[in-house]
DNA sequence: CTTGTGCCCTGACCGC
DNA sequence: TGCGGTCAGGGCACAA
């Protein structure tokens, strides 16, 4: 479900209230799938309880808890997973697969699907861990560069689009915001990764770090399951361009736009302004 | 190494 | 009101 500016969007809505809170107790969903690659649950309740959450911070998808022992609670979402913060013995929704319970409130982990994951990291071991070491560069940092991003996506045969899901190129883009940067970078997803000229690379660069700022600003995309909280919607769905927009007409040059399957996703984009779509 | 496919799940929605 | 089919913000294991 949520890629970088849900995710993003979830941390500066937590960390002010998390910051600083000392973890009373946890419950686990017992046998829950999301805690497959962690600690067992009782080394987990062990690990955590007592400690304290010292700041939020995110890699690509992950959610990361800083703990004050040096610990990390790394969360991933999944398709459909959510954190909300509740009162004190709120009641927790269907599918609440882990409850951090604090003084006065209490985190907790929905996830329906399952598709989620959760896992306690030692400190030290964040960058070296299978999960997070392979991860490409953050787009928004200032040190991700075109020529990074062209450098990496020479290398693939793949679609362009494939590429840009493949986290190795580049962290945190998913099946939303890869349609909507290769539209606003006026690329087709469906033409091969590698062979870009230098300025469609710059152009795309470009358009992956506007297209992730401005779904952070409207609080990421709710296509149905993501909420910031509780309750609340992201506000980029009317803005996309090209995602789910099957069959409407392009907003810039009037076409339908495109979906067709890649890799078992769909892929949409505009025919009049996404270049030739090459034929198989 | 690369690439594509199928699968892990639940639930919403649509057409019959 | 069912009931089956399709689809869904992800990623991993696996085969070729």
């Amino acid at each position: 479900m949520p890629e970088l500016p849900e995710v993003e969007t979830i941390r500066r809505r937590l960390a002010p209230r998390l910051t600083g809170k000392k973890i009373h107790r946890v419950r686990v969903r017992r046998g829950s799938r999301l805690l497959r690659d962690t600690v067992g649950e009782v080394a987990l309740k062990k690990a955590l309880e007592g400690d304290a959450i010292a700041a939020l911070g995110r890699r690509g998808k992950y959610l990361l808890l800083a703990l004050e022992s040096g610990n990390f609670l790394v969360v991933h979402l999944g398709m459909t997973g959510a954190l909300y913060l509740r009162p004190k013995n709120a009641k927790p929704p269907p599918h609440t697969h882990l409850r951090l319970e604090f003084e006065d409130a209490e985190l907790m982990l929905v996830d329906p699907r399952t598709f989620g994951r959760v896992f306690l990291v030692r400190g030290g071991e964040l960058d070296s861990h299978p999960a997070l070491s392979k991860l490409g560069p953050e787009p928004l940092d200032r040190s991700f560069t075109a020529r990074e991003l062209g450098l990496a996506l020479s290398r693939r045969k793949a679609p362009l689009k494939a590429a840009l899901l493949d986290q190795r190129a580049v962290a945190g883009l998913g099946n939303i915001y890869a349609d909507e940067a290769c539209y606003r970078a006026g690329l087709s997803p469906l033409g091969p990764a590698s062979r870009l000229s230098a300025g469609e690379v710059k152009k795309l660069h470009r358009a992956i770090r506007e297209t992730l700022t401005e779904a952070i600003k409207f609080k990421g995309t709710t296509i149905r399951d993501y909420r910031w909280d509780a309750g609340r919607s992201g506000d980029f769905a009317k803005r996309l361009l090209v995602y789910g927009r099957a069959g409407l007409t392009c907003r810039r040059c009037g076409k339908a736009i495109n979906r067709v399957v890649l890799q078992g996703r769909s892929a949409h984009f505009c025919p009049g302004c996404q270049g030739r779509v090459p034929k198989s």
